[in-house]
DNA sequence: TTCATAATTGTTTAACTATCGAAATATAAG
DNA sequence: CTTATATTTCGATAGTTAAACAATTATGAA
């Protein structure tokens, strides 16, 4: 993980209709949600969504599968956790010990 | 932690400064640095500086406490925390089991 | 093949954001 | 009090982004 992607996957995230859209992702799991479903229950325009779609699986955050007609959208767990551990990283100047001593993390 | 709040939290560390501002100050802990000495670290001016200061201040991410003419900046990282536990609440249905077994979490 | 549905792409517009330079505020030192 | 240093605020400009609508591609069913 370096700066560039993190700010991708931050950026993405950064959107509330985005973020809805991953939570809705990362509550379902690894078998993912249909296109449609998301549309119906965020009330969001395809053509919108789609866009938001592209956003997120272009910076890593989720992936997709396509089943008929259907495109299966899914969270893709390791990229999040790279991208925390990028944002705690060398914590407290590395003295793991001080830094959950503070309850930081 | 809502959406507002996590959007807020989010669209602070999208954006590259901003990000090595904050991963600076996560790596120098509790005590902080001074505004300056980030300033010369980054080698970004003063006036924009101050700009994302303010940003990641007022979306939680960091605090601040007067010291002469200096100005200490330092992480919150149970801000942090709770952005983390948003993004990842309820995963895989709160099916915590099946989510680590998938090594997800 | 023809029709209907699912999803994506392209275009335009409006709103937001980052950066800079200059000016202002605040504290400390001479 | 005057000067120097640290930081913030203001105003202008250039670049970026979300949303809506129409058009297009792709798959499945009649």
């Amino acid at each position: 993980m370096d700066s560039v992607e993190a700010v991708a996957k931050l950026s993405a995230l950064a959107q509330p209709t985005r973020l809805a859209i991953y939570r809705l992702l990362v509550a379902r799991g690894p078998e993912g949600v249909m296109a449609g479903g998301i549309a119906e229950t965020l009330k969001v325009s395809p053509a919108t969504l789609s866009f938001h779609f592209k956003t997120l699986s272009h910076a890593g955050l989720i992936g997709s599968r396509q089943d008929g007609r259907f495109v299966y959208y899914a969270a893709n767990f390791q990229a999040m956790n790279a991208m925390v551990a990028y944002l705690t990283e060398n914590c407290c100047g590395g003295d793991v010990s001080a830094c959950q001593a503070d309850g930081l993390i």
